[in-house]
DNA sequence: GTTAGCACTCAAACGAACCGAGTGCTAAAG
DNA sequence: CTTTAGCACTCGGTTCGTTTGAGTGCTAAC
């Protein structure tokens, strides 16, 4: 639809426009090594392109700057995943990613810094999911009067821990009798499958089996529970955001950074189907909020599923390209990593 | 030595800057209900206040504001703890001590949205360290190839998990042993000893007991290390900051914010000794960038022990009465929390 | 010791003038 | 038919002087 010329123009005044957060005016952009035309014929075809939508002005005498359709159009279409991003950049994420880190939790925790120094906006990561894993153990371990940690561990090395009460006369070996059939029954069970049918079923065989089989319930009830936590939200570098033009007005930099404060809608930035990169710009967002702000993200995976989501957000004027790069390489690096702790059954 | 009026008119002008976030001149204040005087004798008043350092000036025709010294002054001598905070924030706290929250991590997470939200400052928690609690159990599962998480439990329910590496040829019964003899050996122990002297001494004795001495080093080893975790950082609220009209310079907020997000720095702020309420006036903070801040904390305690820190970081001009009064309740009540969950031995 | 009155100060708000980056249009050149 | 040079025009940002008003310090009267 767009002639060459035209693609060619709309690609630089985005790129200048990211680089420099202002207006790009004809001549500015005639100025640009790969653009051989007068400024003339340059105001002519970001007439027509600001006529079809890809421009806008804020006021007549001003440059023109990129509409959320023409960052659309950029990024679909113009983009040719052009070289890798620069030396100093490669090091970084190599070196994050070969230092003897040697958790799982850990290492999704401080990737928001990497990410976050790395592209100088806010990171954000959802911790991996349970949801594939399956039981490796329960554990019961009783402190006082009927209290009792239950521990929950998956084939990942995942551990989830939560208090339960149960009857204060319990003894040991009530305790005892009580996590060996939990683990007789459950221990190989995806825990995506621990709440929904087996959870019932599950609950009837106990009664019928077990002495305790009340202070059972509990447990069986809080493990499950426990099972279906919500991944967690970890966050850096949102004092980015302040370092933007965008936002040196302050109401718009503060809605976001309460919007952040709230894991639930955070957690709702990442779309629920799909993996690969996914670049959301603008309204394209489910949050109303962010209609200035891109979001990209990806996924990570485990014996090829995804198991988690990785993502940047920043102002609709961002470096895709290079954005883009950074999280690809990112999936990769934790995917591998991943698999690389989390060895097949 | 300052005459009772003007320790009345110290009070009347902090009040007032802090409600209203502007200096205030004499003419204000001779409004005020319990002031008496005219404006000209409160000029007379105010000079001699700015003289002795309590109040500055930000240009000759200005009003006075408090300087550092005014409200260090205010704090230590004119704030009677008047009567509670009001009707709405007794409702709110109570509300949230009595719901059924059934775990110190989560209850210490969550109290800092309460705080912050309560207080419209930044809310800091240190969660409550291990320090003084005793080992309850260690456990060990093995997930694969040598790949063994290792999961300490402490009397106060306390549960921390880190991944190990051992020999890829161990046993099942290797690990059985291993943990057999770690348990009897630190079961009951003080966190606090773990490292010191216990260690060194353990992992003699291992070596000439243990068949796979060197895996059962390895796991001595990292449940020492994790045993040495540094409490967890909970921040709640830090958006608030930038609804402050002293922050909305967004320079001055960027620095904080980022500030926060190192949760190195953020943990000294708190003084490593002293419990009950302290509070840090601007340049009395250790750390510079807090010139404008004031962070007044308290502590949380079990058995005696201060075991966590609770905070309030905001501007310098702040309601330091209500704050003082709110942070006063919130570590009696967790104080109780924490009891009544942990019961003594 | 307290207060009324008054001259003085100074930041903030206002507005006119100016500047300059940038545009759209027209007409000439290729 | 496309490209370009020229030119009038637009409009946000800056500068600079003026005005306004809240607030002070000082002095003299109560």
């Amino acid at each position: 639809m767009l002639t060459p010329r035209q693609e060619l123009i709309l690609s630089a005044i985005i790129e200048d426009y990211v680089r420099m957060a202002e207006p790009v005016g004809s001549r500015a952009l005639a100025k640009h090594d790969d653009i051989q035309f007068s400024p003339a014929t340059i105001r002519n075809e970001m007439a027509d392109l600001e006529e079809m939508g890809y421009l806008t002005q804020l006021h007549t005498s001003s440059g023109r700057i990129p509409s959320q359709k023409g960052y659309r159009f950029y990024v679909d279409n113009l983009l040719q995943q052009q070289g890798g991003f620069d030396r100093a950049t490669g090091e970084r994420l190599r070196e994050f990613f070969t230092s003897r880190i040697d958790e799982v939790e850990k290492a999704v925790r401080e990737v928001t810094t990497v990410l976050s120094s790395l592209t100088r906006q806010t990171a954000i990561v959802l911790g991996p999911k349970m949801y594939t894993e399956k039981v490796r153990k329960i554990e019961l371990v009783p402190l006082a009067r009927g209290r009792v940690v239950a521990i929950l561990v998956t084939d990942a090395g995942h551990v989830e821990n939560c208090a339960v009460q149960l009857s204060e006369d319990i003894r040991v070996e009530d305790l005892e009798s009580i996590v060996h059939v939990l683990n007789d029954k459950l221990v190989g069970v995806p825990i995506s499958r621990l709440r929904s049918n087996l959870y019932s079923k599950l609950s009837e065989e106990l009664a019928q089996t077990v002495e305790r089989f009340e202070d059972a319930l509990a447990v069986l009830n809080e493990v499950c529970q426990v099972s279906q936590r919500e991944e967690p939200v970890y966050i850096g570098g949102a004092s980015n955001m302040l370092s933007q033009p965008e936002f040196h007005d302050v109401e718009k930099a503060q809605t976001i950074l309460t919007l952040l404060e709230q894991g639930q809608t955070v957690a709702s930035l990442f779309p629920t189907e799909g993996l690969g990169l996914q670049v959301r710009i603008g309204a394209e967002n489910p949050i109303g909020a962010l209609q200035d702000c891109t979001v990209i993200t990806t996924t990570y995976s485990l014996h090829g599923r995804p198991v988690g989501h990785i993502g940047v957000l920043g102002p609709t004027r961002m470096d895709y390209n290079r954005i883009m790069q950074i999280l690809n390489y990112t999936s990769e690096s934790m995917t591998q990593m991943m698999s690389r702790w989390i060895e097949g059954h």
